[in-house]
RNA sequence: GGAUGGAUUCCCGAGUGGCCAAAGGGGACAGACUGUAAAUCUGCUGCAAAUUGCUUCGGUGGUUCGAAUCCACCUCCAUCCA
């Protein structure tokens, strides 16, 4: 018997949180965050973090767990994700993953394996070292010649990606192509929904500029500046978060406040349509458009998928 | 009223007789993604169809085999002089 998660996501600013509440009270589910910002400490205001008094007595996993000048990725991502899970379930509790990194939540959905090796920084560093003095093309080639289908589907300028699946067969002997093969096929151990919640695009774009207004009136430049002040800096993972960054740059003299504004606004932007991008192509998703239903008639809707998939009791009140 | 400079495809901006549907950048749109993912990278952008055709470079008219590029007049903008 596969066990019930409920994944609750969309694009950024699209209005997951409240939502996500609300099912969560519904059905005594308990959430996860897939955000790879929430994380993190002291980080409110740009993350757009949900706060204490917002959860509503829901247990929240992954939220506020991190220093700044720790590394999150999704190798750590995934231990803590299984970890809250377990106890989620030894709870008796419904797990329900919001947030909008979509990378995070196919990791945890489909069980994907990142557990095979360690980081090794030093190769790493050599090969960025590598690209920079001898030019992505060069490294690009290191790899077709230890994993061609890696090179095949690997752009050669995407470094980073090249630079990984040198590293991953350096570390494990195996090509990272036949690796993500296998990792690709697997069929997810959850009996789940995953519904993304969406909005037509003018309409999510003049919710984030507001959101940016309106973080900006909250006390984001502030935010940015205690964290600059406690010793944080641009070459963190935390510090490379949209609204962090762009801010980071004008403190530091390079922008001016405006132009980080504008950047801000643009980038954050591109990211919602990445992100639309990444659910597209995933399967067996529900999609929901935010403009034409109440919160409450979504809500009723999901209910009525969950209680489907006998991820919840059929029972259950649907109707209001 | 006079002088000069300018008006280019969604925006900025190159182009000064054919190789121009027009460089480059931005935005928009689309896509990739398996240990940095709020990251990183790619494609595309006048219209319609096959390598072709059609309509574009403020407006109108002209020169020329041929004009975004030259000429005339007009409109608007900017700066300067009255």
């Amino acid at each position: 018997m596969k066990k019930p998660l409920v994944v609750l996501t969309g694009p950024t600013a699209v209005g997951k949180t409240d939502l996500s509440i609300m099912l969560a009270k519904k059905i005594n589910g308990e959430i996860i965050s897939a955000d790879s910002m929430q994380v993190y400490k002291y980080m409110d205001i740009g993350s757009a973090k949900i706060m204490p008094d917002e959860m509503q007595g829901v247990k929240h996993y992954l939220v506020d767990e991190l220093y700044p000048d720790e590394e999150f990725n999704i190798y750590r991502f995934k231990q803590m994700a299984d970890g809250a899970l377990e106890q989620i379930y030894a709870n008796g509790h419904i797990p329900i993953v919001t947030g909008g990194t979509g990378f995070y939540i196919q990791a945890l959905l489909y069980d994907i394996d990142f557990t095979e090796n360690e980081a090794d920084t030093g190769y790493r560093q050599q090969l960025e070292k590598l690209a920079l003095e001898k030019g992505a093309e060069y490294l690009h080639s290191m790899l077709m010649q230890c994993d061609t289908e890696a090179a095949a589907a690997i752009h050669p300028n995407n470094t980073k990606r090249v630079v990984r699946a040198l590293e991953y067969y350096r570390l494990t002997g195996q090509k990272i192509s036949e690796h993500n093969e296998t990792e690709k096929s697997k069929e997810s151990p959850y009996n789940f929904a995953y519904v993304v919640l969406n909005r037509e695009r003018k309409v999510l774009y003049e919710r984030i500029e507001k959101r940016i207004d309106i973080m900006l009136k909250k006390g984001l430049v502030d935010e940015v500046k205690r964290l600059k002040d406690m010793g944080y800096t641009r070459d963190m993972v935390s510090m490379q978060g949209l609204g962090y960054k762009e801010i980071l740059d004008y403190l530091n003299g390079q922008i001016t406040l405006d132009e980080a504004e504008y950047i801000l606004k643009r980038d954050t932007r591109h990211f919602a349509k990445r992100q639309l991008t990444w659910f597209r192509r995933e399967k067996d998703v529900c999609w929901f458009d935010m403009d034409d239903k109440t919160d409450e008639q979504i809500l009723n809707e999901i209910l009525e998928i969950l209680a489907k998939k006998n991820i919840i009791d059929n029972n259950l009140p649907v109707n209001a």
